[in-house]
DNA sequence: CAATCGCTATTGTATGACAATTGCATTCAG
DNA sequence: CTGAATGCAATTGTCATACAATAGCGATTG
């Protein structure tokens, strides 16, 4: 059998690391977050989708069926698929929080973000000096001197995201699991902004030496201190490039 | 493993409430939950599935695709499905934590939640006192009066739940609304525990009083206040009910 | 021995058909 | 004329089949 390669069809030559279903849903995901399609409206048919996009119906059928897994639908035969109320969204799915992210004016991100962040994460420090394993300890510490070893901002985000997640994990509380994507969102996206002059100044690692020698002592209330402190001059770089941006728009 | 009929006809009525996809979903996810696959392992191929449950492929698919969507599984050609870590499932989703529940101990399940609930629902109550909007406030308020109103122990639950519910709405903090799922599977589960005994208190009423008061108010210190004295209270009675499972199990 | 190539298992996409559900209009009884 | 029953039709749900795309892995070959 001499299989003729079927050409390359037309496929776009770049498909990234998304395939069909994926770019459906991300794109339907994501005029449901600019509030194109609110709670409560109805949603185009499956056939109508399909003329959009030039898709199979299967493809589309499995692009809605990931909104409803994450909260963002509910179809029913015979009525279509609507979108949920608001407080039934998965906001805090990986794919929600990016269109989300990607939808609103990156201040308020950051502001509710900072708010959740300073409920959460003393707390979540405080529990990891607790609770945590001798593995978890050396993970987090791993991070610190991964971050410690940076040489530019940019290298450090990575490490600084993995710190707080590591501590986050090292709470060995389930529940609390989900925030993680929100911090590493939230850190990666400040670091959008920063980039351009920050570079990682010394208060910047002391602060998370800190956090990480209370964690390592098994102090708790030291460590839920050393993450307030830290929180507080995050708020401090965010305030300061925001009227960065307010007098580059003014 | 539960096999499930395709074909069930209308002799069981209930049936009609989830879709076959659904029940796949739930069947497989349940598995995943109970540690039968466990991350990092390999899920039967689609076919299997096909056999195992005598449904489609495309059936099938969606079941996956939803369990994909929920941080279960990540799906990928010629490797098959694969258990995500766990620090990637949307825990919060409603399916997935009803999956939870069924799958770990009740008594650990609400460890963890009071654990979150102590964290989170004082500071919930100081922003709603401070952000709450007028409509808001006559949501909890009625909710309140239905938990007055209320008879029974049971009739009080779900006013309980819309309290409790409204209030994290009055919060007026999109990130936090994933935990609503979480409180109300709390309160309800709760209830199962003392249905058989407890009626509605007064001491009960008066707890939630206090936060409604203060909210009105816009008083944020008393809110978070109140709310921590209503969780000290709840734990209270999670306590005596872990004490009669015990002397039951012995 | 190593790099390459092709085989093949698995998920991804497409098509077409039919089943099930249910809002809506139509009809029919009172 | 009103209201209830009823049938129609639109939409999602399920099934079967075929082929495409991907990537692990073993066979081939230099």
């Amino acid at each position: 059998m001499t299989p003729i390669r079927p050409a390359q069809k037309k496929s776009s030559p770049k498909s990234s690391d998304h395939n069909l279903q994926q770019k459906l849903a991300q794109s339907i995901g994501k005029q449901i977050l600019t509030g194109i399609y609110a709670p409560g409206a109805i949603l185009p048919n499956e056939a109508d989708w399909c003329k959009i996009y030039g898709a199979s119906r299967t493809t589309v059928r499995e692009a809605i069926k990931t909104l409803n897994a994450k909260g963002l639908l509910k179809s029913r035969t015979r009525i279509g698929s609507r979108v949920e109320p608001r407080e039934n969204w998965n906001i805090l799915d990986r794919d929600v929080l990016g269109w989300h992210i990607a939808a609103m004016d990156p201040q308020e991100f950051f502001a509710s973000v900072q708010q959740v962040r300073k409920i959460l994460e003393p707390e979540i420090a405080s529990l990891a000096a607790v609770n945590r394993s001798p593995a978890q300890l050396r993970t987090i510490t791993e991070a610190f001197e991964d971050m410690v070893a940076a040489k530019t901002a940019r290298d450090s985000v990575e490490p600084d995201v993995r710190f707080h997640l590591s501590l986050l994990a090292a709470a060995n509380n389930a529940l609390l699991s989900p925030f993680g994507i929100m911090i590493e969102r939230a850190l990666s996206s400040m670091f959008e902004f920063t980039s351009t002059k920050t570079s990682v100044t010394d208060i910047f690692v002391s602060r998370h030496e800190t956090i990480l020698k209370a964690v390592a002592k098994g102090n708790a209330k030291a460590a839920r201190r050393a993450a307030q402190v830290l929180l507080s001059d995050t708020d401090k770089t965010i305030a300061s490039f925001s009227k960065m941006v307010k007098s580059k728009q003014v």
